[in-house]
RNA sequence: GGGCGGAUAGCUCAAUUGGGAGAGCGCUGCCCUUACAAGGCAGAGGUCACAGGUUCGAUCCCUGUUCCGCCUACCA
């Protein structure tokens, strides 16, 4: 019988792109929710349509294709559901570009238009991130991926948004939103992302309107919002200005006079000047002040966030100055003005949080407007009790507190977008209900829906109002939040609201795998909309992994130019080794810092498994013997234990999501037990190919690799399944392979007590010929004592082997430490063997050195030691075993010390006859 | 402002009931030994951030300090 032979250096290139392509093909991802096996499963996170994998994507995809490859071996009936979300504000944004590119615009467009050309993208350049998850080699079951906007998906959106407002748990109205004068959209408060900026605290002054004498001094950050002031707040307790409350101030720069109030909830005396200005159209906690003193709303600023004065009885020449300016522009004029009229007290730098567009970065305004509101504490409640209760695991521990100090304090979310793209609010409202037909917008013809107008909610558009008016129902023009239908995915992938067998088998979901990122824009919402529509949680466990930073610790980002790009990285590296790197550096609660040169290791990790699959081809041509592991060789039994134990560690390490101690666990294994150690005792075995030893080795080295490739196809699907095909296996592919599980036929105490005194003997062995300065290619003269006469047999037992390993002739072994030196030979000992060896042709002057230098480091410990155990205290109190450990100690490290002094008598002699035989 | 996490070898990180701190990468030396130089063998390298406390004994537990992250917040 032949076995293949393979190439000097794995190239992952062809091997990937082959085995991939087959596994599709094999439909090996497939689920079937008929499947027998105890179902596993696990929703992607949908990333942007947009997107393009990024290496935080990489980390992602790569632990959840660990677990989906481990559980489908483990014999799980398996389900990866992948997708992609549509993306709203970043893909309109996307070809809106391209529109402007195109000298036109969606407005030019029109809805309908515009929505043909963002599906047209969608079609051509949609998949970009799903062929990159498949270069990653994510087993998801792509036969039935999703994307938000599918018909079934957006059917379970109408389905949800109909019976949250059936249950009053969905609202129209005017309220204060987070506005992106840019996206011109609301966003939720979570698409807001703070920025600790340097801005100016501005003191301006405000004449008391029967006092122009005398003034107020207010604090703002924000001067040009004067114009929308409507009333100062002061401390109802504050004795400065408790006489002012009821009176008026002239506003700067306009022709009204303002209300003083007092407000404790406001205003904090302590800060700035006691005295703060009312803006309630353009700021959140003013619009609660305005609320609370009935006061009027003046908006200052359009869509665009320029100011528009016209409501706001600005003095003319002002209106002039800084009508339609944007707010950067604006402020320096509005400074510039307030100083010349004598109005700026003074103006100094000043720390603040300036919230910011995650999308496109842009300063977002408060801003007064009609939204989509779900009202979310009722929706809360539930999800804070299941995680309370451990019904949801928040992995690691850690996050559970953020997660329910966050849904403690939750506020309502803004679900309604101003954009085209996304789910169109299957809301319609009736102009003749109204009484009046809507005024459109010009900019793009959307109508403007009034705040009294009644919505009239279904999942689809109604025949007529509930007064039988036919002919004039206009759909709302706003979409939903994307996270809308995000919040969906576990259930509305797999079928709902119908009844799916998918649903019935895969709901609840196993596993979450995801970014601290999306902690509370996506997990949080799943957990609250699963419980109200499926009455279960969405998920078992959510598994939070760490940020990617680079090497220095540093976000990655275009900007910065530090991006690593995995693609990048798969090409140059091969995938197995980006994958194997990522999990190696998932430890919990810690950022991932990347640096190439993780990689590049890795990729030598890959390198080695593959040479030692060549060398195993090499060596497999012949008979095997299948012998009960009992009656195996040494080598042969030893690996078979450190194999079953390394299975022990990585499945637990596993279903504890410790993937970086599983790959650490395995890549120890491979290579430093079955490639530094086991290979190469096996090599004097196969030396002989047709001899009984052989074919038994010969069965155990292909036993335990096809294994060891089991075991670690989890982590580098690509290089295990190619070289498992050219091994001895029973099936079709790895992938459907069972995952390995102990044996304890293969677990021996015994064998691996006596390789412990093998390797004690050989690191002996090695230190003496480092002592003398003899290079390793020499073969030498050793005794070997045991301690125990039952050690000395130990080593006898294996005479060969320690003289093929450590290139020694004719090694002589003794039972005990006990015996004289009279041939001054070099005697080092260790816990339970003892070596000795000549220092004919060594380097004395070097030996002698390096013994002085060991002789001391060893003095200081002893000299430790000696301390402790020469304080009554810890004599009288420490634990017996602690106790005699040390007695232990002091008496090995003596003697040690003992034979290093005799040794260096040794050398005396031996350098001094040296001298004396030069001479003569 | 509040909360959480971190600080251990040159770098990145491990280390559970408190009893002489380990790995990978890097570095140094020797070796092209027929699986692998993307390799082998050996070695150097630590005040476990700082200061107190508890203890016979602290990298570990407690208190405080410094520095670095992250989350969160309406201090105009």
């Amino acid at each position: 019988m032949s076995t293949p032979q393979l190439d000097k250096t794995y190239s992952p290139h062809d091997v990937e792109n082959r085995w991939y392509q087959r596994w599709i093909d094999g439909g090996l991802f497939h689920a079937d929710p008929a499947h027998t096996g105890q179902p596993y499963s696990m929703v992607i996170p949908p990333p942007n349509v947009t997107g393009s994998l990024h290496v935080g994507h990489a980390l992602n995809n790569t632990l959840q294709d660990i677990l989906s490859r481990w559980r489908r071996m483990q014999g799980r009936n398996v389900l990866w559901m992948p997708g992609t979300d549509h993306a709203g504000i970043a893909t309109q944004n996307v070809v809106e570009r391209q529109l402007q590119a195109e000298g036109t615009s969606r407005e030019t467009l029109g809805r309908e238009a515009f929505l043909r050309r963002v599906w047209k993208w969608k079609e051509q350049s949609g998949g970009t991130i799903i062929g990159q998850l498949k270069k990653l080699g994510a087993s998801c079951d792509w036969e039935r991926e999703r994307f938000t906007m599918d018909p079934g998906l957006s059917e379970a959106v109408r389905e949800v948004f109909v019976r949250l407002h059936q249950d009053e748990l969905l609202y129209r109205g005017e309220r204060l939103i987070n506005w992106c004068p840019r996206c011109l959209t609301a966003l939720s408060d979570i698409e807001v992302e703070h920025e600790e900026t340097t801005g100016k605290l501005y003191t301006i002054r405000y004449r008391l309107a029967d006092d122009p004498t005398q003034c107020l001094l207010v604090a703002t950050t924000r001067p040009e919002t004067l114009f929308g002031d409507t009333a100062v707040a002061v401390h109802p307790e504050d004795d400065r200005f408790r006489h002012l409350i009821g009176k008026h101030v002239r506003l700067p720069l306009t022709d009204r006079a303002i209300r003083i109030v007092g407000d404790s909830i406001l205003v904090d005396r302590e800060f700035g000047t006691g005295a703060v200005k009312i803006t309630p159209a353009h700021d959140f906690n003013d619009f609660e002040a305005g609320e609370r003193h009935a006061l009027k709303r003046i908006k200052i600023l359009d869509l665009h966030a320029h100011l528009r004065l016209a409501d706001s009885l600005a003095d003319a020449a002002v209106a002039e100055a800084v009508e339609n300016l944007p707010v950067a522009k604006a402020r320096p004029k509005i400074e510039q003005l307030l100083t010349d009229q004598g109005f700026l007290e003074k103006s100094e730098p000043h720390k603040m949080a300036l919230g910011k567009c995650y999308r496109c970065k842009t300063v977002v305004e408060p801003f007064l407007s009609d939204q989509w509101f779900v009202k979310i504490k009722p929706l809360a409640e539930p999800a804070i009790q299941v995680v309370e209760d451990g019904r949801v695991r928040i992995i690691p521990e850690a996050w559970k507190n953020n997660y329910l100090g966050w849904m403690r304090d939750i506020k309502d979310w803004c679900v309604s977008r101003q954009i085209w793209w996304g789910h169109q609010i299957p809301a319609w409202y009736c102009e003749t209900c109204y009484g009046t037909p809507f005024l459109r917008r010009s900019s793009d013809g959307a109508p403007l829906i009034p705040s009294d107008a009644v919505a009239i909610v279904a999942k689809t558009m109604p025949d007529a109002c509930p007064h039988g008016h036919r002919d004039a129902l206009v759909q709302d023009p706003d979409v939903l939040d994307t996270w809308f239908s995000s919040a969906l995915w576990p259930f509305s992938t797999l079928g709902w609201p119908k009844q799916t067998p998918e649903l019935k088998a895969y709901y609840p979901t196993s596993t979450l795998v995801t970014g601290l990122d999306i902690l509370f824009f996506w997990v949080a919402r799943m957990i609250m909309m699963g419980l109200k529509f499926m009455g279960d949680v969405p998920f078992r466990d959510v598994y939070i992994h760490a940020l990617v930073r680079d090497a220095e610790g540093q976000k990655m980002s275009k900007s910065k130019g530090n991006v690593i790009d995995p693609l990048h990285v798969m090409e140059q590296y091969g995938t197995d080794a980006l994958r194997f790197t990522l999990a190696a550096m998932a430890s919990p609660g810690r950022d991932v810092k990347l640096a190439e040169e993780r990689i590049e290791g890795y990729r030598n990790f890959t390198n080695k498994i593959w040479n030692a699959a060549r060398f195993l081809l090499m060596h497999l041509d012949g008979e095997r013997v299948d012998v009960p592991p009992a009656q195996r060789s040494f080598p042969d039994r030893w690996i078979l234990s450190r194999l079953n134990t390394a299975i022990s560690t990585v499945t637990q390490e596993l279903e504890q999501y410790r993937f970086d101690r599983a790959s650490s666990a395995v890549y120890q294994f491979i290579w430093h037990e079955y490639c530094d150690k086991y290979i190469e005792m096996v090599k004097p075995a196969l030396k002989d190919a047709t001899s009984e030893q052989a074919k038994s080795t010969r069965q155990t080295l292909a036993e335990t690799y096809e294994t060891m490739m089991r075991l670690l196809h989890p982590f580098m699907p690509f290089i295990t399944e190619e070289i498992w095909q050219t091994l001895p296996h029973a099936g079709a592919s790895i992938v459907r392979s069972p995952f390995p599980t102990t044996r304890t036929d293969w677990e021996s105490q015994e064998v691996e007590q006596e390789f412990a005194l093998l390797e004690e003997c050989r690191a002996l062995m090695n230190q003496a010929r480092a002592i003398l300065g003899y290079p390793a290619g020499k073969k030498l003269h050793f005794r070997a004592h045991g301690k125990t006469s039952k050690v000395g047999s130990a080593l006898r037992k294996h005479k060969f082997l320690i003289e093929y390993m450590e290139n020694v002739e004719d090694l002589w072994i003794a039972d005990t430490f006990e015996g004289s030196n009279p041939g001054g030979l070099l005697v080092l000992t260790g816990n339970s063997v003892q070596v000795r060896t000549s220092m004919e042709d060594a380097d004395l002057q070097k030996a002698k050195d390096n013994v002085i230098k060991q002789n001391m480091l060893l003095q200081k410990e002893v000299a430790r030691t000696q301390q402790k155990l020469s304080n009554p205290d810890f004599v009288a109190k420490a634990p017996p075993d602690v106790l005699s450990e040390h007695h232990e100690r002091l008496k090995r490290e003596s003697q040690i010390i003992q034979l290093f002094q005799e040794a260096l008598g040794h050398i005396e002699v031996h350098t001094w006859d040296r001298k004396r035989h030069e001479r003569s």
